[in-house]
Order: C-alpha cells, then sequence, then structure tokens
RNA sequence: GGGUCGGUGGCGGAAUGGCAGACGCAGCGGACUUAAAAUCCGCCGAGGCAACUCAUGUGGGUUCGAAUCCCACCCGACCUACCA
C-alpha cells in the first residue's frame, strides 16, 4: 500500500469497486424521503469536453450531498441520441449513423464513468433505440388523437445547408440564422407538423410563478411568449369587406389616421386602386425578395406605398388611407394595423416620412392639449380628448373601457396576441424517430395503429444531401399498406424534432424501455406508473441557459400536454432548475478547435486525477458565473488534496511528529479546533446546498489548514482530533468521492464513505468565545475591543469610549452607536 | 431600441448595510538540497520612516456607517428585437 496521494491508482480502483458493489443503485425506499435530480443529457458528439465536465460534476456533487443528508437519490444520465451530427458523418463517411452514434455513446459512456459520479446506469435512456423512440412515437399518436399535432401548409422557416425546416426557435439573431450551423434561414411553403404549444401559451407563462427557477429563465420564456393584450377591431374596405386590426390600445382609435397592411395581406389586392397598383405590386415582390434576405437590417429606414384605397374606421365613420409596409408582419396579430402617429413612434416616423396626418389625442398631466412629446410621456396619465363618448376618460383604464364599448356595438372585441408559434416538428432529416402517419390516397392521413409502433428507421436508407429526408428514397420504408383499407399508401418520411424526443426523457428515465418487446396500445403508461408516482416529478434540474427557450419550453409544454392526457398529476416537470455558466478557455474566449484554446479534461485528469478536476472547476468561481480555465490554479486544488492526504495518512517512511500519548492536549487549542470543525459542518454544508461550491472548498481547505497546524500539537491526542479527520473526510465526499474513500478505508473502516451520514454540526461548539468589536469615530476604524459574546451595551460603549479618547480631539461625542457583538461607532462633531 | 447579469489586488474570486481583499494562483524572501523540482515557513492593494492616508467602473444621494441600498452615467457579456 502506497503512503503517497496517488489519483492514478485509488481512482479507477473505486470506480470499479463501486460499479461491483452496485452503489449507486437505487431502489424506491418508502421510508426515506425521494430526490429526483437530473442533468440536462448530452448528444453523443464522441468526446466529453470540458463543458461537460463543467456541467455534470457540480451537479453529482450536490447530489451526492442530498443523499448523504438522508434523501433516496435518484440521479440518472443518457444520451439524446438522434440529431444531424451523425446523419452529416454519415454522408462524409458513407456509413449509417447508427453505428456512428453507438460507438460515440461507448466511448463516453467510459469518460464519463471517469467522473466518479454516482450516476444510476441502470436508468439509462438513449432516444434513438427504438424501444426509446417507439414512445416518443406514441405521444406523437397521442398528441394527434387529442388534436394536439396536426398538419399544416404554411410558409416555414428552411436551413439550406442542413436542408430541413427549423422550430421558430432554432432560429437565431437579427440575421436570422440557423441555430445549428449559421446559415441565414430562408422561407419555404411546405405542408409540416406541428404541435399545438400556443394553446397552452397563457399557462405557460401564468405557472413560471409556482416554480424555483432563475428570473432570467422566467423573464426569457415570457418575453418570448410574448404576450400581449388589446382588441381586434373591424375597419371596413370600400369594398365592404371586413378589414381585421389589432391594437393595444384601443383608446386611440379616435386618433388613427391611417392604416397599414403587410404586403402579403389577403385584402391588399382588392384594396389597391388601378392607378397605384404597379406601385403596390412592385413593393410587394421587393418585400418578398427582402423577407429571404433579411426584412430587418438594423436602423432601416421604414418604407411603404399607398395603395390607393380607403378603410372607414368603425368608431368615428372616417375614411383614412390603407397603406402597405413591410413593417407589419403578417406573422403577428392580423397582419393590419391602425397607425396613430400621435402615439406610437413608428407610426410617426412613418407619417412624417410620407406625410401623412398626425393627430393629438391624449392630453398631457394637466388637462390641456399637450404637444406630441407629452402625449408620448403621458401614456398613463391625462384624459382622452377628441374621442368621441371618451371624451374626458382617464387614459388608465381607456383601454378596457373602450374595449367594452366596442364589443357592446359590435365593432371589435377583447383579444390576446402572443409571439409564440405553434411548435413546428418535422424534419426532413433520416436520423430522427419517424413520425408515425401514413397517407392514403382513399382514406387520407392515417396514423400509424398504437400496436405497429414503432416505426422502425431501416438500416440501409441513402445518404444523398437533397433537402429532403433520405427515407423519401427508401422504396421499403415508403412504400406500406394503408392499416385501414390495406390499399397502397405512403408513409410519412419527416422525422420528429430531436426536441421533442429529449422533451420526455425524464420520464424515460423512471423505467427506461418500459414494456420493451411488447405491442403498444392508446391506454398504456409509458413509464411503471408507481414508480413515477414515487420519484415524479424532477425535483432539481441543472443545465446550460441556452436551452431557456426551446428545451425548457418544450418539456414545460410537454408535461401540461401529459396532464390533460392524463399521465401525470402535476403541472410542472422540473420544480427548481439551476443554470451553470460557461467555462471559457483560458483566454477567457469561448472554447473552440478555431480559437485553439480548448482544454481537453483527459489529459489534467491524466496529470492530476479526477479528483482534483472536479475540484478545480467547482472553485474557480461562483457555478452560474462560469469562467475562464487557468492553468495554474488548478494546482492549487491538486496541492490541497495532498495536504488533506498527509494530515490523515502517516507515512511511516517519513519522519513524523512524535508526541507522547500522555501528554495532556491544551484545552484551549483543542477548543478552537472543535470551534472551526463545527463552523465548517454549517458553513460547507448550507453553500454545497446552495451551489456555492467555490466557498464550500474554501471553507474545507481552511480547515484542513487548521487540521496541518493543529498534527504538530498535543491536539492530536484529544477526541476532537479524530473527530476533525472523520468529519473533513466525510465532508470530501461529495466533491472529491475517490480520495474522501480512499482515506476513508484508511481510517479503518469498511463501508464505503458514501454511504455515510453528513457530519452533525453542534451550533453551540461552533459558537465563538470572544468576539472583536470594532470602534470607530465618525466610521472610521480606530481600535478594537476582544470582548465576550453578548457583551452589554453600556459595557461596550465605555470601554469604547475609553479606547477613543486621543481621538475626539476636544470634540463633542454627539452620539454612540453599538451593534452588540459587532461595532461601536462614537460620531463627534 | 428593450431585457438580464456583471465591473473589487498582478489573476480567479470572498464579503449583499458594520474590520474590504477569505480561499487559491502568480510573485518575493527564507529553510531543506551539490543543484533543481517537490515540500515547508514568512511576506504579498497603493502611498508613507511613521502616526496615518487613499482605495471596490464614474458622478451624485440615503445612512452613525455603503463594495453592498437609491438615482444618473460609462464599460463588458449574454438574450431579444419593426410584435402593432
Amino acid at each position: 500500500m502506497s503512503y503517497k496521494y496517488t489519483p492514478a491508482e485509488i481512482e479507477p480502483k473505486w470506480q470499479a469497486a463501486w460499479e461491483e458493489q452496485g452503489l449507486y443503485k437505487v431502489q424506491e425506499e418508502a421510508d426515506k424521503p425521494k430526490w429526483y435530480a437530473v442533468t440536462m443529457l448530452p448528444y453523443p458528439s464522441g468526446d466529453l469536453h470540458t463543458g461537460h465536465w463543467y456541467a455534470f460534476t457540480p451537479s453529482d456533487a450536490a447530489a451526492r450531498f442530498r443523499r448523504m443528508n438522508g434523501y433516496n437519490v435518484l440521479f440518472p444520465m443518457g444520451f439524446d441520441a438522434f440529431g444531424l451530427p451523425a446523419e452529416n458523418a454519415a454522408i462524409k463517411n458513407g456509413v449509417h449513423p447508427r453505428p456512428w452514434t453507438y460507438a460515440n455513446i461507448e466511448r463516453m459512456r467510459r469518460q464519463l464513468r471517469a467522473m466518479g459520479a454516482m450516476w444510476a446506469w441502470e436508468h439509462e435512456a438513449v432516444s434513438c433505440d427504438p424501444e426509446y423512440y417507439k414512445w416518443s412515437q406514441w405521444f406523437f399518436r397521442k398528441f394527434y388523437d387529442a388534436g394536439i399535432a396536426y398538419r399544416e401548409y404554411s410558409p416555414v422557416d428552411w436551413c439550406p445547408n442542413c436542408n430541413t425546416t427549423l422550430a421558430r426557435e432554432q432560429v437565431w439573431g437579427e440575421d436570422r440564422h440557423c441555430e445549428r450551423c449559421g446559415t441565414p434561414v430562408i422561407k419555404k411553403n411546405l405542408e409540416q407538423w406541428k404541435f399545438r404549444i400556443t394553446a397552452y401559451a397563457d399557462e405557460l407563462i401564468d405557472a413560471l410563478e409556482t416554480i424555483d427557477w432563475p428570473e432570467r429563465v422566467k423573464v426569457m420564456q415570457t418575453n418570448w411568449i410574448g404576450r400581449s393584450t388589446g382588441a381586434e377591431v373591424v375597419f371596413k374596405t370600400e369594398q365592404g369587406e371586413p378589414l381585421l386590426i389589432f391594437t393595444t390600445r384601443p383608446d386611440t382609435l379616435w386618433g388613427a389616421t391611417f392604416m397599414v397592411l403587410a404586403p402579403e395581406h389577403p385584402l391588399v389586392d382588392s384594396i389597391t386602386t388601378r392607378e397605384f397598383r404597379s406601385h403596390v405590386e412592385d413593393y410587394k415582390s421587393e418585400a418578398a425578395r427582402m423577407d429571404e434576405i433579411a426584412r430587418s437590417a438594423k436602423d432601416k429606414e421604414k418604407t411603404g406605398v399607398f395603395t390607393g384605397g380607403y378603410a372607414t374606421n368603425p368608431v368615428n365613420g372616417e375614411q383614412i388611407p390603407v397603406w402597405i409596409a413591410d413593417y407589419v408582419m403578417m406573422g403577428y396579430g392580423t397582419g393590419a394595423i391602425m397607425a396613430v402617429p400621435a402615439h406610437d413612434e413608428r407610426d410617426f416616423a412613418f407619417a412624417t416620412k410620407y406625410g401623412l396626418e398626425i393627430r393629438r389625442v391624449i392630453t398631457g398631466p394637466d388637462g390641456a392639449t399637450g404637444a406630441l412629446e407629452a402625449a408620448y410621456d403621458s401614456k398613463s396619465e391625462g384624459v382622452l380628448v377628441n374621442s368621441g363618448p371618451f371624451d374626458g376618460t382617464a387614459v388608465a383604464g381607456a383601454a378596457a373601457a373602450v374595449t367594452e364599448w366596442l364589443e357592446a356595438n359590435d365593432l371589435g372585441r377583447g383579444a390576446v396576441n402572443y409571439r409564440l408559434r405553434d411548435w413546428l416538428i418535422s424534419r426532413q432529416r433520416m436520423w430522427g424517430a419517424p413520425i408515425p402517419i401514413i397517407y392514403c390516397p382513399d382514406c387520407g392521413v392515417v396514423p400509424v395503429p398504437y400496436a405497429d409502433l414503432p416505426v422502425l428507421l431501416p438500416d440501409d436508407a441513402e445518404f444523398r444531401p437533397t433537402g429532403e429526408s433520405p427515407l423519401k428514397y427508401h422504396a421499403g420504408f415508403r412504400y406500406v399498406a394503408c392499416p385501414e383499407c390495406g390499399g397502397p399508401a405512403e408513409r410519412e418520411t419527416d422525422t420528429l424534432d430531436t426536441f421533442m424526443c429529449s422533451s420526455w426523457y425524464q420520464y424515460a428515465y423512471i423505467s427506461p424501455y418500459w414494456k420493451a418487446g411488447q405491442p403498444l396500445a392508446a391506454d398504456d403508461m409509458p413509464w411503471d406508473k408507481s414508480s413515477g408516482q414515487y420519484w415524479l416529478p424532477v425535483d432539481q434540474y441543472t443545465g446550460g441557459i441556452e436551452h431557456a427557450t426551446m428545451h425548457l419550453l418544450y418539456t414545460r409544454f410537454f408535461t401540461k400536454a401529459l396532464r390533460d392526457l392524463g399521465l401525470v398529476e402535476f403541472d410542472e416537470p422540473m420544480l427548481r432548475l439551476f443554470n451553470q455558466g460557461m467555462i471559457l478557455g483560458p483566454d477567457g474566449e469561448k472554447m473552440s478547435k478555431s480559437r485553439g484554446n480548448v482544454i481537453n479534461p483527459d489529459e489534467f485528469v491524466a496529470k492530476y486525477g479526477a479528483d482534483t478536476v472536479r475540484g478545480y472547476l467547482m472553485f474557480i468561481g461562483p457555478w452560474d458565473m462560469g469562467g475562464p480555465w487557468d492553468m495554474n490554479a488548478i494546482e492549487g486544488v491538486y496541492r490541497f488534496l495532498h495536504r488533506v492526504w498527509a494530515v490523515v495518512v502517516d507515512d511511516p517512511q517519513m519522519e513524523n511528529p512524535t508526541l507522547d500519548p500522555d501528554v495532556q492536549p491544551d484545552p484551549q487549542a483543542v477548543r478552537s479546533l472543535e470551534r472551526k470543525l463545527h463552523q465548517t459542518i454549517i458553513k460547507v454544508g448550507d453553500d454545497i446546498a446552495g451551489f456555492h461550491f467555490n466557498t464550500a472548498i474554501a471553507g474545507l481547505m481552511e480547515l484542513n489548514n487548521a487540521l496541518v497546524k493543529a498534527k504538530e500539537s498535543t491536539v492530536v491526542n484529544s477526541t476532537v482530533w479524530n473527530q476533525a479527520l472523520r468529519s473533513i473526510i466525510l465532508m470530501l465526499a461529495p466533491i472529491f468521492p475517490h480520495i474522501a474513500e480512499e482515506l476513508w478505508h484508511r481510517q479503518g473502516n469498511t463501508s464505503s464513505v458514501h454511504l455515510q451520514r453528513w457530519p452533525e454540526a453542534d451550533a453551540e461548539k461552533a459558537r465563538v468565545d470572544e468576539v472583536t468589536v470594532v470602534v470607530q469615530v465618525n466610521g472610521k476604524v480606530r481600535d478594537k475591543l476582544v470582548v465576550a459574546p453578548g457583551a452589554p451595551q453600556p459595557e461596550l460603549e465605555a470601554a469604547a469610549l475609553a479606547a477613543v479618547q486621543k481621538w475626539l480631539d476636544g470634540k463633542q461625542v454627539r452620539r454612540v452607536i453599538v451593534v452588540p457583538d459587532k461595532l461601536v461607532n462614537v460620531v463627534i462633531g
């Protein structure tokens, strides 16, 4: 047995032992509180990078800490294994994505094991496994039956590089590029499958207050859903057709001076007069072309053309001109607006540019007709003028009053608009779960019967980067008999968005590959019901912020849909969420091959061991802040572990302090160590529970520094010394699982350190015996008093006044502030 | 344009109304060594011989007291954007 700290020996040894003992196997135990902890699962790209370590090892420490505090913890791992990289690798190398993916998974499993995490591998789920995706298809089928899944012909976002449609959430930035490859997306008109996530828009916003998620994510989701409340109002064209507009300010209806339609608006052609037709046509084709590049260049000046047509404002019968302009979007609201230049900056800019009428409607706070600036400023003050029956109505509350009036007079109705679009889930790619739908020339759209699931991906599809799924060229896959009439029919060849597969993986983990090999039915459950009742929902979820408006929104929607289908009884899938920050390269920039700043964790594990890499990543700074990797600072954690080792393990080869075991330890020194020990137990526990790993490690370092000193003193002959050794090993266990296990066994223990309880802190023993009270004069520190805690105020005041005599400089003492155990501030002047 | 988070020694950071800089890195000095590495001990915000003074992006404010709370501004990161 080596007396030196050799992580290369002890880490693989314990990893193997833990696996052999089944240390991390989980059972449902009714007598323990459960804790279901999930970390966002990785995509099997082939190599575990530093970002994975940064995401996974602190969440492992948190899960281990829960377990040591008496919780029955389920902490599973899996792979989000469908997706484009596998398919691109397939096209490049001429192999099927399946072997590429499974080889990567196997490699990553080995790398994950090197982290020494407590994952419950028997709960692993891999989304490209047919026994997994048969349930993804089952969910689609359930959603189809429930009317949540529907098919629609509409303009969709298309990435010409990935050759597939994208969900709105996967289109990023002002240049509208593809989330995955950065290529600007274009619009295509296609018939695609969608999920009715918009039906849950209100609940997705309102339920945010019931979950303990970072404010940042809640704000992002709220903005993404973009609820705005207002009214739809029916104007009338000269041809007598209703022209519906949406406004959030129905109280400004009397200030409307013109209307603007999106160039694609269906009424544009009938409104446009002969005289203006060629103008309008030119503008429309220009706008259509712009759409494909980027209609929203920064600071782009608003443009538009007059149609020659007019519409009637229903509230006052005024005829106002109708324009078209590309600042009005067909995809939002009704694609038509009334323009109120006096109260809307964009309308104002447009009216100014084209010489359209600007009218003032709302007064300033004083009741006099105000200037335009005042109108902008007084959005919620003042009263309405020039507003027919509403003259004199306070602006606050006017919108609601006008809406009521519109409804009473049948001119419009209250309406809510959302920015959120329905979730487009069709992908024209092969490496995904096939959408279980068959098109029959006689029966129409026929869903694949539950009992026929899964619709398997063929193993021999040919990969051609054509812009259509390779499944389309696979005759054996594509041509099938209609399940209803038996006649010739065709399968849907699009696959499911991989975000659908990852929307329910926290349920799959409960009992992976449930009912494997068995035919499914509509009334099945995709997981073991009683296990689900025990574990669900997720207590703690951790992962990156990048999924705030994608995965994190989809999985919430999914859970609400499952609830409405009767599959779960709760409303939210993850009760707590913590977003870790991003680990950066040593240069402070995002790690990337092109920058050449990529840190390979395997190298550092080989050099220092997994415990050091784990601890270092947690020591860098607050976990939610991320930060740059420091090539030198990792040494500090490595040294710390060596110092702990040296405190616990006596190397007979080395000269050890020889203290006479009969010498009585100095009681003050013993008390001092005892105090430090109990303070540390409290601090480290609080810090880990709050994900403040950096300060938890600092606390462990401080305790260890105290132990290093104590080891050279008579304190080693005390029972406190032995308690301290035992406790520090236990406290190391969540963050440094291997060295803790090794030291635990060297202390003579036979069961695993990871089965022990977190050491108990005694507040009485943590209490300080004396406190330093700062004496200030006018807020400046002039002296310090060392007193017993709880010293009475008059005593402190007297002592302080005596101490600061020479600072008083003959001036009058005006006031003395005494904060017990903290300070005395003498105010003079 | 809007939103969120942040700005503290040479560096990562600690302190969220009460001794600014815990813990660690780097640096400096010393011990050990033939020497180096490793390890151990000490110093380590700036100015000053010192008593002290100055110091948490900038400017104001609140307070006995502000890195911390409030207002305005500057800088950085991320998100979002003709949303009617």
